[in-house]
DNA sequence: CTGAAAGCGCTTACAG
DNA sequence: CTGAAAGCGCTTACAG
């Protein structure tokens, strides 16, 4: 498995590896007559050049490299996310490395070491509680970074993420003007900043209203088992309820439990739940959702990284991108 | 983010950065004194030293990377396989790549040679129609490669993917001692030979057994539409019929189908899924699946691959591992 | 129009 | 026990 190199090339063609280089990276500047470029053109064509990024990197300290760490790639959410991120980095020269951190600071931390090293010129981020550390490091050294659907307390870095607290608070005024007696958000116990927005929005505009908002908050591991044993304890179906599932993880718990369960939506309890997943489409009440717009969130985020690699600048536009409501027939 | 490096190490430290190297790298066989080694690691602590990998891996002709070349990352079925190769990568040193290339060749040999431009140390492929001489190429240069879920036709190359032809053979089986009117196969107008190969074991079985087997293929770019278009001309709810879907995202349009035409499982019509995903547990019934082993695979493909990286060997070994028939509620 | 040379940050025989 | 030196495959001022 040896491969070419421009010294074979020179060797071959009977120039320096100089005249190679400027040849292979068809240079402006500097005029190769026609003949020694056709030559070595033909040559590289003839010994399957093909060259070594590797070297190349090393000499510009660029490596066309860029680092996505996110929570779980087999997570939906994430993996759709990924395969945006990837066809934008794609599009702008750059190869994209993978990394889930399973929520676990200490996985982060590794990762974000592993990818420094591997010398990515940039990573985008879904930082998680406890990353501060790690990610503090990187802004010392200067590292290009920008986050994505998550944002830090108290780090102010470029990112894009949507509005959530916004979102929440319009659909819990939605929700009011329905008259439900008892809503129930269905989160995370987390500290996450951008879940906490959902759960704040939702909570201030409910609030003022006077009507009943129980709280039913998991933890990550077994979400669907939590989801079921607090819906079972919390869920009173002589009262007319509205469930909001703040994620695509506990909408799905949320829905297998009424399916298991036969309960119907929305005779028996209303329901939306956060992001759009395939499984949505598999109940058999067409569920109202809260769509992210991924794919501009993606984009942008390669661009805001790609900006900040070409000429780095500490503090960071965060682009913030709106969350639509698609109402379909679960609310009643 | 001018980054230290072992020079800078030395120089501090006042050695050179030959016994840096040695430090940093605990060989045992060269004996660096206590002192000196103490030192080094503590100027290399202060002056915060991360090693960079593309240095070492220019010299080593090593990167410690691994590319995985998919269909589409976003697709449950490879983001839950890149998940699995992502963790047992990691565990044996490796950095994943990540690439999807929409079933299309051009796009698959283009990722390969990126891949192979970032000097990747081998990659694990999902091979598609036509990438054929891509793959040549590689094995030309003998660049060690695995393929995961599918293989090569023509290619006697090393891989993982799981026993297509038994398991549609023996579900087929199962479906014929339920007596089914008409069997439905739900495939993709295709030549992958792990796909015919489900297709075919399917109709063996049930060529002997006189019952008639309908088969629906659809492209891979409409599955959705194409899916309810054809079992709306084909499913007839006057004989009792069993529909057999070859893959989960022909699953989920299928489940679709069925749930906006209100059509009941197993009632008015039975059916069994391949693969497994979330989706399946929101459909009102607990629909029977072919599960595979992701996990397993996923582990076999990255240990098979480190194996060629280790020392390059021609012919491969195929492993084949079984998938499980899940058996719940949807076939009657 | 072309080449010799330095250097990116490492590793590793070899010499002492 | 430690260091000088070569070299991995590139790029790029600089000189001619």
């Amino acid at each position: 498995m040896k491969r070419a190199s421009i010294k074979d090339i020179a060797r071959i063609a009977g120039v320096s590896v100089a005249t190679v280089s400027y040849v292979l990276n068809k240079k402006e500047g500097s005029r190769i007559s026609e003949a020694t470029r056709d030559k070595i053109l033909k040559v590289s064509k003839e010994i399957n050049y093909t060259p070594n990024k590797i070297a190349k990197s090393l000499k510009m300290s660029k490596s066309k490299l860029i680092g996505l760490i996110v929570a779980d790639i087999s997570n939906d959410f994430y993996s759709n996310i990924a395969r945006s991120i990837e066809d934008e980095a794609m599009k702008m020269g750059y190869t994209l490395l993978i990394g889930s951190c399973d929520e676990n600071p200490e996985k982060f931390g590794k990762l974000t070491e592993l990818f420094s090293e591997q010398q990515v010129d940039g990573m985008i981020l879904a930082p998680v509680t406890g990353s501060d550390d790690a990610i503090n490091r990187l802004v010392r050294e200067e590292y290009p970074i920008v986050t994505i659907d998550r944002y830090l307390q108290n780090i102010d870095l470029p990112g894009v993420m949507i509005n959530n607290f916004e979102i929440s608070e319009q659909i819990c005024g939605h929700l009011l003007r329905k008259n439900f007696d008892e809503l129930i958000y269905v989160g995370y116990d987390t500290e996450l900043p951008h879940l906490l927005d959902r759960q704040y929005g939702f909570d201030k505009c409910a609030e003022k209203s006077g009507v009943t908002v129980k709280r039913i908050l998991t933890g990550i591991h077994n979400i669907t088992e939590e989801v079921h044993q607090q819906l079972q304890d919390n869920l009173d179906l002589s009262k007319k309820t509205c469930i909001y599932f703040s994620s695509n993880k506990l909408g799905i718990a949320g829905l297998r439990y009424l399916i298991d369960n036969n309960i119907k939506v929305p005779e028996n309890v209303s329901l939306v739940a956060f992001d759009e997943t395939e499984a949505y489409y598999l109940f058999p009440t067409e569920v109202s959702f809260v769509r992210q717009p991924l794919e501009e969130m993606a984009r942008e985020s390669v661009k805001l990284l790609d900006s900040q690699i070409n000429s780095y600048t500490q503090q960071g536009k965060r682009a913030t991108f709106h969350a639509e409501f698609v109402e379909r027939n679960s609310v009643e």
